[in-house]
DNA sequence: ACTCTGACCCAAA
DNA sequence: ATTTGGGCCAGAG
């Protein structure tokens, strides 16, 4: 079970939710991928943009990833520049049905529009 | 202390 | 549209 950042000379902290975790990095990813409305998306750059980690967009990716299991995080708003989804196989299709119930539908080939989905930060 | 691998991104070619 | 090369950086082996 990997940790994000834990020091190699201390005992792994107990598994926190995703809310309570103490990391500020953590908070201030969770917190921007809070503000992404429903029915929108956000790309990963974004997201580390607007959590003051400019050029960090695969910690953001990371960071989803690694997820504590029982999160609210709305993970599914986030997804690459290019529009697509990038997780595979389960997920993605788990990705796409809870977008869609949003109302955030891909094209024919897969593809979301940023222009018209895209969240634009105040 | 390496190298490899990513839920990534961007400019250039 | 696709490829390439560079940037990013934490885990894993």
């Amino acid at each position: 079970m990997s940790r994000l950042r834990a020091p190699s000379h201390t005992t792994p902290r107990a598994p926190v939710r995703a809310h309570s975790d103490p990391d500020p990095i953590l908070q201030r990813i969770y917190a921007t991928i809070d503000s992404i409305p429903r029915g929108c998306i956000a790309t990963y750059g974004q997201i580390a943009r607007e959590a003051h980690l400019p050029g960090r967009a695969r910690l953001v990716g990371r960071v989803l990833r690694e997820l504590p299991s029982g999160s609210e995080l709305a993970w599914h708003r986030v997804i690459n520049a290019s529009g697509r989804i990038s997780v595979t196989g389960e997920s993605a299709r788990a990705q796409r049905r809870l977008l869609a119930r949003e109302g955030v539908c891909t094209d024919a080939r897969g593809r979301i529009s940023l222009a018209r989905f895209g969240w634009r930060a105040d």
